[in-house]
RNA sequence: GCGGAUGUGGCGGAAUUGGCAGACGUGCUGGAUUUAGGUUCCAGUGGGCGACCGUGCAGGUUCAAGUCCUGUCAUCCGCACCA
């Protein structure tokens, strides 16, 4: 019966039945640990997107079982979040009924993909048995000093009255009632991810990532090197540091600048700089981050009325404040040398401040000022003379001398704000006492459970603050009355685990067996998003490393391996989105096709890593692929019986050739996750599969079989139902997928090439032997001999054969 | 503004990393099978009658460049006052 639909149904129910996806821990030294990031349980069915990261990482992973590998190949859900908890304010239905029933749905659909899953892992981050073990997680780091609480400010929108996330803010106004978004403090917890910065930018060279997404994460921990520099407050007890990577510049300060959040300001403002300054703070304040930190903005600053001594000169310079001052980053404030910094040159030129020059350009013309680059000092006393590189060294160490400053590096990564005043998500496991504090509740009472019953709709309160029964409790240490935390966990804290957890998902007794896990991580390969390019993947780095430290795990990186899909857009060439109504739903495809054609053809149809518009002309041909096959089956059954010939002659050396450079191809390029061409081979390979059958009229029987055989395995981990099928109409043993994969011999390769081209050439012509030290040669050009290419090719390793059109070009040795 | 990536037939996309560009597939043209349509099979298909010319554009290195170097344009994506 021809590939459809229903063949997709009979497979996946003896799969199933037969398990032979279930990871075997007996295998562990062969262990590949094959993940795909989850998926948010959303209402609506699986879109193309999700087929194509599953799908295909799924056809990756089956031939690395075919390869004898024991695949740990688990599925489940990052289920806490905003959408359910808006969608039941805007519904009334409760955020876990929304959300279970999605999973169940989902859970459907990922069975019909036919993909190897082991559903016996899977984990759903909204459950008691999983958020108890993101509670632990959050007690680990809280122990270590790696979880504290500050204030920082949230997004609030007066007239909703209610904490918004920064998805939620429009232009700085709220996304549901258009009211203009304001900042308001809360006390929050952080984890101390800027403890690892250094680390997690170290590590980035020992891991196989796509070098885009290193990128990524380097500018997001944003080291600089620099120096800190101490500022003394004039007539005043006060002072502070800046943070400056040209402290050659030194001698060039003008004025020093803080940010208006610093808390110095309030202490240093002069008695008749008080209401300008305050008015100041308070326009920074309604400003969204966003717009304070666009670079078009014109800057502004008030004068707060004190001077600075410059920690050199003992000049006195005035002390501004100004918003293009971050507070959280370096010290939160800035000596200004507006002859050498753009930005403190406009400031200065707007605010009529000095500007005095102390680096000329190393060609002696000075350049024009603002001059950025390095030079040569000029006014800076005894470094006069000295190159900008130079003097940033002796400047500091002159400091260092009097204790006013020091080398420092610093970084751009912030902590990591964990707290959310939302409802659907992990509850923290904090109580707060009268008598003693701050109090954890002790691991042996996780789960603290997450109330069903609460009012949820938004009035300015974090949910759980309004059930009392969650609120009110005992406190673990003294018995006294205390009250929880109100807020719950970040989504992203679920995430940044989840792999550990799937491997010893039914432990009730720890998060996880460290010796286990030990064995069966890190994760080899690691698909997804590169939306999460920075987020997920940054703080699964930090989380791993942090248990590795606690004692919890042994390896430093939990994602060797990480590929990034493409995105499949629409028809139209924009991103599918049911406003443009471009939108291809899987569902009638895979009715229609069966699977494996929807699969085959997201394979065939992209590049893997860039993605690009659908296009139904080319499941047609994915169609005509599979119809093709499936004839040379039927053809092969029928001349089983025939007459045939047991020699390889002429005739069987060009399907011999292509049979190899398919396996070899095909496997590459499965292996780089180049479905396209790796398909593309197994198309050659039926080609001529096709052209031997047809010319050939005595055959090969057992060459012609083999190179099916070795054409159904090629193609199997793209359409699995489909070769199961035919496996079982040759009268093979269930399963292809315990079949091990084609091996290609590369020296029979290399042989077979040159045999090819001995036979359509006649001689051996044209041969360029590129020398071994080809650095500065002229590279030779000589015509050989079929004598002198077989001593040639005696005793040399050969590297790589170059045939054109059955012309032997080139052979080059190692 | 800074940083990164990409640019190849009518279209989707290849090119063993410096080796006869355009694999594979679509589409198109012609032929065969079929009562016919569809299906299927075979052949042709970058441009030019031609020698030759062709990988966004202009230079360069090399026996050999889509691939390496310099400059330039376009599109996309990150970051965006980071001191």
């Amino acid at each position: 019966m021809p590939y459809s639909a229903d063949i997709d149904r009979k497979w996946q129910k003896k799969w199933a039945d037969t398990g032979i996806y279930k990871f075997n821990p007996a295998n562990i030294d062969k262990k590949l640990y094959c993940l795909e990031m989850f998926s948010y349980p959303s209402g609506a069915n699986l879109h193309v997107g999700h087929w194509y990261n599953y799908g295909l990482t799924d056809s990756w992973a089956r031939m690395k079982k075919m390869q004898g590998f024991e695949v740990f190949h688990p599925m489940g859900f990052d289920a806490f979040g905003l959408p359910a908890e808006n969608y039941a304010i805007k519904t009334g239905i409760h955020p876990q009924d929304s959300t279970l029933k999605n999973i169940e749905t989902m859970e459907g659909q990922l069975k019909e993909m036919g993909a190897t899953f082991d559903w016996d892992h899977e984990i759903k981050t909204c459950t008691p048995d999983y958020y108890k073990w993101t509670q632990w997680l959050f007690l680990q780091l809280y122990k270590s000093g790696l979880a504290y609480r500050k204030k920082a400010p949230v997004n609030w929108c007066p007239k909703c009255n209610t904490v918004l996330a920064n998805e939620q803010v429009i232009d700085g106004a709220c996304e549901r009632c258009d009211a203009e978004v304001t900042k308001r403090n809360l006390t929050q917890w952080f984890f101390k991810i800027t403890a690892y910065a250094q680390e997690l930018l170290d590590k980035l060279d020992t891991i196989d990532w796509p070098e885009k997404t290193k990128k990524i994460q380097t500018n997001w921990i944003g080291r600089s090197e620099g120096a800190e520099i101490g500022f003394k407050v004039a007539d005043q007890d006060a002072q502070f540091k800046v943070f400056t990577t040209r402290a050659d510049t030194l001698y060039g300060v003008t004025y020093v600048v803080l940010a208006p959040e610093n808390p110095l300001v309030g202490e240093i403002t002069s008695a008749e700089n008080k209401a300008a300054v305050e008015n100041y703070i308070r326009e920074t304040q309604k400003q969204t981050e966003i717009e304070r930190l666009s670079t078009v903005k014109e800057k502004t600053g008030v004068f707060t009325g004190s001077y600075a001594i410059h920690p050199i000169t003992g000049e006195k310079v005035p002390i501004w404040i100004a918003d293009y001052v971050l507070a959280t980053y370096g010290t939160g404030c800035v000596m200004a040398v507006p002859s050498h910094d753009e930005r403190d040159y406009t400031f200065a030129k707007k605010y009529n401040l000095t500007i005095k020059r102390v680096i000329k350009s190393a060609d002696g013309t000075g350049g024009e000022l603002p001059f950025c680059g390095y030079g040569v000092l000029v006014n800076s006393a005894e470094f006069d003379g000295i190159s900008s590189s130079d003097a940033k060294l002796a400047i500091v160490k002159k400091l260092e001398a009097d204790a006013k400053g020091s080398l420092k590096i610093n970084y751009r990564l912030r902590d990591w704000l964990v707290s959310r005043q939302r409802y659907w998500g992990t509850p923290i496991p904090i109580v707060y006492c009268d008598h003693c504090g701050e109090v954890a509740i002790p691991e042996k009472d996780l789960p603290v459970l997450l109330p069903y019953d609460v009012a949820f709709t938004p009035d300015g309160e974090s949910p759980l603050k309004k059930s009392d029964k969650f609120m009110n409790t005992v406190c673990p240490t003294c018995g006294g009355p205390a009250t929880r935390d109100p807020d719950t966990l970040d989504t992203f804290v679920c995430s940044s685990w989840y792999y550990l957890r799937y491997a010893d998902s039914h432990n009730s007794d720890k998060a996880f067996d460290t010796q286990w896990i030990n064995k069966l991580l890190p994760v080899d390969k690691y698909v997804g998003g590169a939306e999460h390019a920075a987020m997920h993947l940054l703080y699964a780095r930090f989380i791993t490393k942090a248990l590795r430290d606690l004692g919890h795990l042994n390896f430093d990186e939990p994602f060797l391996s990480l590929v990034h899909q493409g995105t499949i857009l629409g028809p139209d060439g924009n991103r599918m989105s049911k406003s443009k109504g471009n939108t291809i739903s899987p569902d009638e495809y895979v009715r229609k096709y069966g699977s494996d054609i929807f699969r085959m053809y997201l394979g065939f149809g992209f590049n893997y890593v860039d993605g690009g518009p659908w296009s139904d002309d080319s499941i047609k041909a994915i169609c005509r692929f599979a119809g093709r096959v499936e004839r040379l089956v039927d053809s092969l059954i029928e001349q089983r019986s025939n007459r045939a010939r047991t020699d390889i002659n002429n005739d069987d050396k060009d399907l011999n050739y292509v049979r190899h450079m398919a396996i070899k191809g095909a496997t590459q390029d499965t292996e780089r996750f180049q479905f396209n061409t790796a398909i593309s081979r197994c198309m050659e390979l039926v080609n001529a599969l096709f052209k031997y059958d047809a010319e050939v009229k005595v055959k090969n029987l057992k060459l012609f079989e083999q190179t099916i055989i070795d054409l159904i395995k090629l193609v199997s981990p793209f359409a699995p139902h489909f070769t199961e099928e035919l496996w079982e109409q040759l009268g093979f043993e269930y399963s292809i997928f315990n079949q091990s994969w084609p091996e290609f011999d590369e020296k029979a390769l290399v042989r077979d090439t040159i045999e090819i081209a001995v036979q359509i050439n006649g001689t051996l012509r044209g041969i360029i032997e590129i020398s071994a030290n080809a650095e500065n040669s002229e590279a030779e050009a000589i015509a050989l001999s079929d004598e002198k290419i077989k001593q040639f090719l005696e005793g040399k390793e050969i590297k790589k054969v170059i045939v054109v059109k059955g012309r032997l070009v080139n052979i080059v040795a190692k």
